[in-house]
DNA sequence: CATTTAACTTGCGAAGTGCAAGTAAATATT
DNA sequence: AATATTTACTTGCACTTCGCAAGTTAAATG
């Protein structure tokens, strides 16, 4: 007896249902997190900063974020065996984004990190554009 | 054979990642919009809005909401066979994070409401106090 | 009193997650 | 040159969560 194929049917249009099928699960955001604050740039960096993501979902979060133009990924031209992962224009306008849920976690939830807060809470525009300038250099 | 029972460990006090524990996932941030924006209040409305969350699902995530602040339930007084759910001050502080999410969404893929967008884009601050005085009112 | 409505719960197959182990290719070491 | 190590993955499997259809319970409505 067959049953019909289960599985999330397309609702676009409605705001914020596509920022929700690209980043709505566990690790996407943080990730992308790992990218602006750590400088994470490599597979590798990933794992250590969360140490915590598995290697398989990894993987499969990074080649959804690629194939949702969030990041790319180019060879390290000094190391045949690293990814370098980038965050792209559209990646890097998610820094508002973050920046407003870190506060909004920050002020309702016991959060680490309170000299980045503080930065954060006092100069918002200021730390945006620290972030935009990093990720301009490449 | 028992094996060690499965499930995400806590990496408490990383910035970014109690938001993600409470809102990385399909449906709490689509359920807040929706209270946000259409000003949902019952479980039919939302059943209705999105049309397409299940039931127990729906049922799982207000529960959730509720049990990290976000949200709050009362009876309706005229009709006992209601629950209404409400935003707490944690929840409607979420408004910023939705509407960094909307204008970013808006940016870079095909979104609907293109009214609300422009709105949202021209006075970020107007339409944030309009949300918070609604839920003022109750 | 029977029906409808609202807010759920239950059951079950399918999809996703976490962990441990394995693999292939490039680099480093001896 | 042979061996070991590092990097970025993949595979297998148990367990969990999800999505859908079908109940269930209590209150309102006709």
């Amino acid at each position: 007896m067959v049953r019909k194929k289960a599985g999330p049917k397309p609702r676009s249009g409605c705001p914020l249902n596509a920022s929700v099928e690209m980043l709505g699960d566990r690790w996407s955001l943080l990730i992308i997190r790992d990218m602006m604050l750590q400088g994470a740039h490599t597979y590798k960096t990933f794992l250590e900063c969360y140490e915590r993501i598995a290697t398989n979902i990894l993987a499969d979060r990074l080649r959804k974020l690629a194939a949702y133009g969030i990041i790319t990924t180019e060879p390290d031209p000094s190391d045949g065996r690293k990814v370098i992962y980038l965050l792209t224009k559209k990646g890097i306008d998610l820094a508002p984004v973050l920046t407003e849920m870190v506060l909004w976690a920050a002020a309702h939830e016991d959060t680490g990190n309170q000299a980045l807060i503080r930065q954060m809470r006092a100069d918002k525009e200021k730390f945006l554009a620290g972030v935009r300038q990093r990720w301009a250099a490449g």
